[in-house]
DNA sequence: ACTGGCGGTGTAAACGATTACATGTCCGGC
DNA sequence: GCCGGACATGTAATCGTTTACACCGCCAGT
C-alpha cells in the first residue's frame, strides 16, 4: 500500500543504498559523497519520507523538546514569555510543548503532568511556583532526571534555578510613584496567599511605604488572586472601608481591571476618585479605559533567559555563572494615576493631623 | 549507578519475572496473577520505574498525544478552547501539546510545525485557518497521515472537518440589537482580509442590514486585524469620516477595546457618543469600561466538540454523522451599547428623509 | 486415562531509527 | 611495489518497550 508511511528502509531501497547511508546523508551530509547525497534526497522526496521521531529519540536517548508548564493559559501574561522561549528553542532544534497545570482534570495538577511520561521532553520550564516539582522527578529525561528551570515564580522547596524579576523593586516604584503624586493613604490588592510573588510584592509595598515615611496599615491590604473577579471583589471591600485609600497598587493588571470596572459601576472614577497601579503590563493595559499605569515586566526576555538556561543545562553546561538571574522591571505611567482630589487630600491631611 | 534511569529489565530482575510479565502487570493487570502483580508493583516502586514513552510509542505506533495549533497565544480567546480540549483529551489518556503558528521564527509557520516531526502526535486541532495544512501531511501518525480537525476557523482548500460557530448569525444578532436601539448608520470593523471569519462576519453584517431594510455603505467597512492596535487605527479612521456611524460592530473584542480606548482619548465616549459591539466574549469583556456588549462564543464547548471529533477519527470511528458541527452564539448585552444621542438620531433621520 | 482448554508465564521478534565497527577502494610517499 | 590513511559505504547491534507465539501445569469432561 502506498498509503503506508515510508520508513528509512524504503528510502534505502529506492536510492539503492543502505539505511546507514540514508541516515548519514540526512543528518550529516558531509559524511557521504555528493552523488550519493543527491540519490538519497531524490529518494526521500519520491517516497515522501519523514523520520519517525520516536525511533530517533529512542535511539538517541533524547526528545528534542522541552515543556512549559503554565498555571493558567487564560492569563495573557504568559503569552510573551512563551514567545521568548520559542525564540530560543526553535533555532536550537527544540520543540516547545505547553501544558496548563491549573487545569481541572481528574487527578488535579498531577493529572496533567502524568501524561508527560518519561522521555518525552528533555527539560521543563515551570511558570507555576505552586507546582510540586517532585512530580517531574522521574518524567522527562532518558538518562537521569530532566533539568528544570523556574521562571517568574519560584518554588519554595525547589532547588531549580529560577529567572525572576525584581518584584520588590517594582512594588517600591509603584508606591513611590503614588506618593510622588501626593497620595499618603495607599492600599494594596494582593495576590493569592499561597503564591510567592504575593509575598514579594507585599514586602516591596511595605518597604516602599517605610522608605517614604508613610504609615503601613494592615487593613489597607485587600486580598486578591491575580484575577479579574478578585479585583472586583476587592472593589467592594474598598467601598466598605471607613478611611478609603486614595490610591491602590494591585499585584496584577487583571486585578486592576476588575477593581476599576466595579468602582465605575458605583460612580467612582479612576483616576479622578482613586488612582490605580497594576503589575505585569499585559497587552490590554495600554488600551484600558483609563490606560493603566503599571509595572512592566520584560516578558519576552524572561522567556529567552529561561530557555537559554534550560538548554545549557540539558547540554550539561550548567557552569553559567550566577544561576538565578533577576531582571529589572520598569514603571510605565499612563492615565490611571493622578494626584488625589483636593478634598480627599484635605480630608486625609486632616485625619493625619488629628492622629 | 543508581542515577541511571531504571528500565523494564531492572524491574523484571528485581521482581524475579520476565519483562513481558512486568509489561502485562502494568498495562493489563487482569492478565497476570494477583501475587505476581504485587511483586511487580513492589519492584516498580523500589526502582522508581517510569515507562519510556518513546519505546512504548515506537512499538505501539502511536503517540498518545494530540497537538493544538493556535495562531497567537497572546489572544486570550483561545484559552478556554484549550481548556475544553483538555477536558476531553486528558481522561482519554491523551496529552495535549500547543504550538503557536503565528510565531516569528526562522522558516515562518513551517518553522514551528517542522519541529513536530513524524509520529510525535496522533492528530491535530487547527485553530488557524490560514495554516497550510499540507505541512501536516506527513507529520504525526505512524501509519498513514494523522487526522486533522479544524476549529473556529476553517481552511479554505482543506478537507478537514471543522467545528465552527454561527458567525453569520452572530453578526446578524449584533446588527439587529443596534438597530433595535435606534441606530440606522452602523459600521463594521472587519478582521484581517485573508481570514475566513472576516468574510463570514462581513456577510452577516450585510445580511443583517438588508433584512432590516438598512442601507449598506461600503465606506462603513473599516479594515481591522482582530488586534487591539487595529481597533485603535480604525478609531482614527472613524474620526476622519464625514458621516460617522453611530454604532460599530467589531469583528473581535480586542478591536472593540482598541476602538473605544482611542476614542476616549479624543473625548468621545462609549456608549454615549457611539455604541460598540464586540465578538468573542473574552474574559475581560465583562470588566472593560464600559462592559462590552458582545457576541459570545461557546469556547469551552468548541474545544470539547473538536477534541471528541479528533479522538473519534484517531480511533477510526469517523462515522459520526454530520462532520461539520456548527455551534450557536449568543449576544450578551452589557453597557457599551445604547440608543443613539437624540441629536444624532435627528440628523440621521433628517438625512434619511432628505434622500 | 486421555484430551481439550485455559490461566499464567517466558522467549524472542518486532517497532524504525542511529552508529560502532568492519570492509573495501583509492592514492601518495617511501 | 608496499603500506598507511582517508574516505565512502555496508553490516548489524542497539535503544526500551509490547506482544505474537510457545509452553507448561492443571483440571474437568468424556
Amino acid at each position: 500500500m502506498s498509503s503506508e508511511t515510508p520508513t528509512i528502509q524504503d528510502v534505502a531501497r529506492v536510492a539503492g543504498v543502505s539505511t546507514a547511508t540514508v541516515s548519514r546523508a540526512l543528518s550529516s551530509p558531509d559524511r557521504v559523497s555528493e552523488k550519493t547525497r543527491q540519490l538519497v534526497l531524490e529518494a526521500v522526496s519520491e517516497t515522501g519520507y519523514v523520520a519517525n521521531e520516536n525511533a530517533r529519540n529512542l535511539r538517541q536517548q533524547r526528545a528534542n523538546a522541552i515543556c512549559v508548564i503554565a498555571p493558567d493559559l487564560s492569563n495573557p501574561f504568559f503569552s510573551f514569555i512563551i514567545s521568548g522561549i520559542e525564540q530560543i528553542a526553535a533555532p536550537a532544534g527544540y520543540g516547545v510543548f505547553i501544558t496548563e497545570s491549573g487545569l481541572k482534570v481528574q487527578g488535579g495538577k498531577a493529572g496533567t503532568v502524568n501524561l508527560l511520561a518519561s522521555a518525552r521532553v528533555d527539560g521543563f520550564i515551570v511558570l507555576d511556583g505552586q507546582l510540586d516539582q517532585s512530580l517531574l522527578r522521574n518524567r522527562g529525561g532518558s538518562h537521569g532526571p530532566a533539568p528544570i528551570v523556574s521562571a517568574c515564580e519560584w518554588g519554595d522547596g525547589s532547588d531549580a534555578p529560577a529567572v525572576t524579576v525584581d518584584n520588590i523593586g517594582g512594588a517600591i516604584q509603584a508606591v513611590q510613584h503614588l506618593a510622588d503624586l501626593g497620595h499618603t493613604n495607599i492600599g494594596h490588592i494582593t495576590g493569592p496567599e499561597t503564591n510567592v510573588l504575593t509575598h514579594a510584592r507585599i514586602q516591596g509595598f511595605k518597604e516602599g511605604l517605610e522608605s517614604l515615611g508613610l504609615e503601613y496599615r494592615a487593613e489597607n491590604l485587600l486580598p486578591g488572586a491575580f484575577s479579574l473577579e478578585s479585583g472586583r471583589t476587592a472593589a467592594l471591600q474598598w467601598l466598605a472601608m471607613e478611611d478609603r485609600p486614595t490610591a491602590i497598587f494591585c499585584a496584577s493588571d487583571r486585578e486592576a481591571f476588575g477593581f476599576i470596572s466595579e468602582l465605575t459601576k458605583h460612580g467612582i472614577h479612576c483616576p479622578d476618585d482613586v488612582s490605580v497601579v497594576g503589575f505585569d503590563d499585559i497587552e490590554v493595559a495600554g488600551f484600558f479605559v483609563p490606560a493603566l499605569t503599571t509595572v512592566s515586566q520584560p516578558r519576552v526576555e524572561i522567556g529567552r533567559v529561561a530557555a537559554k538556561m534550560l538548554l545549557d543545562r540539558i547540554n550539561g553546561d550548567s557552569s553559567e555563572g550566577a544561576s538565578n538571574p533577576q531582571l529589572d522591571v520598569s514603571l510605565v505611567i499612563r492615565e490611571s494615576t493622578a494626584a488625589p482630589r483636593a478634598s480627599a487630600t484635605a480630608t486625609v491631611t486632616a485625619t493625619a493631623a488629628a492622629s
